[in-house]
DNA sequence: TCAAAAGTGTTTAAAGTACACCCATGA
DNA sequence: TCATGGGTGTACTTTAAACACTTTTGA
């Protein structure tokens, strides 16, 4: 059996979540949107058959991925039996190396209107998005989303736009400070206002070591995931 | 590539969380300890190769399963490379097959001691109990390894065990019961008291309806699973 | 000077936690 | 009659939710 991995990349572009697509380059399928993939490689483990395809195709690395259930229908590739692990990625999108566009004719879609994909992609595509719903309503996996500096207001926008909902800034903010898991920088974002907002940063060891604690960040949960 | 399935069956027998394990029939590592497994057929998915081996190995079916993260490590089987994906099974004990114990050397053992396992199986028991933790602080899963009729007070005893802790059956019984998944029977169990204890079953409707719902039954969830 | 986003504080409601007593029964 | 496990109710604490005003600043 072959045993391949996808990955779903999602980028946050400070309005949108998005989601990053090639097209084809060969058979079958050629020329239509898939998600990114490769075959598993002899000395490779599959979370590295993930990083590899990840930094090929964005150049970044040291990406948050997680792996999600196996796709294993018999026939999902008409060719050949194949059996694929799907991987979230999340992605600063900033940091993507836009020259790549080119080579793998690749593309940024919004979340909620991407093309027609190939075999069964789009299925991984919703199963990873419920799954990143699911895993952000209880985990701070968002913050790999934003770029290193960031605004509670982005990170405010990124969590409505997460869940489509809207949130109250006033409980948000106390929230996410409460949680211990930023430091207040000296200067401030002037990008969306005039007073500007003020600049944070992950504190890297307490995000790590409080990755696994439970944070109720959204109001109602239970009721964004299926 | 080799492509297998692996399952964890936990059990509960009124005391203890218990893993069902096999002596292995065949070479390398004939005789040694080891999950029940089985490789995936032409014609089925992987969780259809979970159902097919659990069922042969307990007698069980329409048993509750949970596929976990592959493990793909190149030299993880020294003949041949094997990619394994584990299943978490959670069975009723009361359920299993006994005679089925003498055709596959099968027994139950505690979870907390249990023999050395062929290859990276321990690895994949210990990463099946921290899940159970995990899944079972926020999703009402534990049912699945009681009998169709089942009291307060083996819940709790069960909660117990997995989280190795004691609770407020006060406040346990009153969160079990707002949670609206149960119905009291008119028939009591006198097996543990004098007095008897109501037995109860399990609404599957509600149970299937509000299974995503987070529900925190654990006080202090965060603390139990790394 | 005013529009637009940023930032802060208080009140109320709900959920979680701690804790103590009575009940039913068979030995 | 008493020891054992089963069952219920209440006060208190903590956490979440709702809500309104002031600040800053560039156009």
């Amino acid at each position: 059996m072959l045993v391949a991995v996808d990955c779903i990349i999602f980028g946050f572009d400070g309005t949108h979540l998005k989601l990053l697509l090639i097209q084809r380059a060969f058979q079958p399928e050629a020329g239509n949107w898939s998600l990114m993939g490769g075959f598993v490689q002899p000395d490779e483990t599959l979370p590295k058959a993930a990083a590899r395809v990840l930094k090929k195709l964005t150049g970044i690395a040291d990406v948050y991925l997680e792996e999600l259930s196996a796709f294993s229908h018999p026939e999902r590739d008409p060719i050949e039996r194949t059996l694929s692990v799907p991987f979230t990625a999340l992605v600063d999108i900033q940091q993507y190396e836009t020259q790549i566009t080119d080579d793998y004719h690749a593309g940024w879609f919004d979340i909620n209107k991407y093309p027609k994909l190939i075999f069964d992609h789009r299925e991984m595509v919703e199963k990873a998005k419920a799954r990143l719903r699911y895993k952000a309503a209880f985990h701070p996996v968002l913050f790999e989303l934003l770029p290193a500096k960031f605004t509670i207001p982005q990170l405010l926008n990124l969590y409505e736009e997460v869940y489509d909902i809207s949130m109250d800034k006033r409980n948000f903010s106390r929230k996410i400070l409460s949680m211990d898991l930023l430091e207040k920088l000296n200067e401030k974002d002037k990008g969306n206002s005039k007073k500007g907002a003020w600049l944070y940063r992950l504190n890297k060891k307490k995000y790590k070591a409080n990755f696994h604690k439970v944070a109720s960040i959204i109001p109602n949960p239970d009721i964004h995931y299926s």
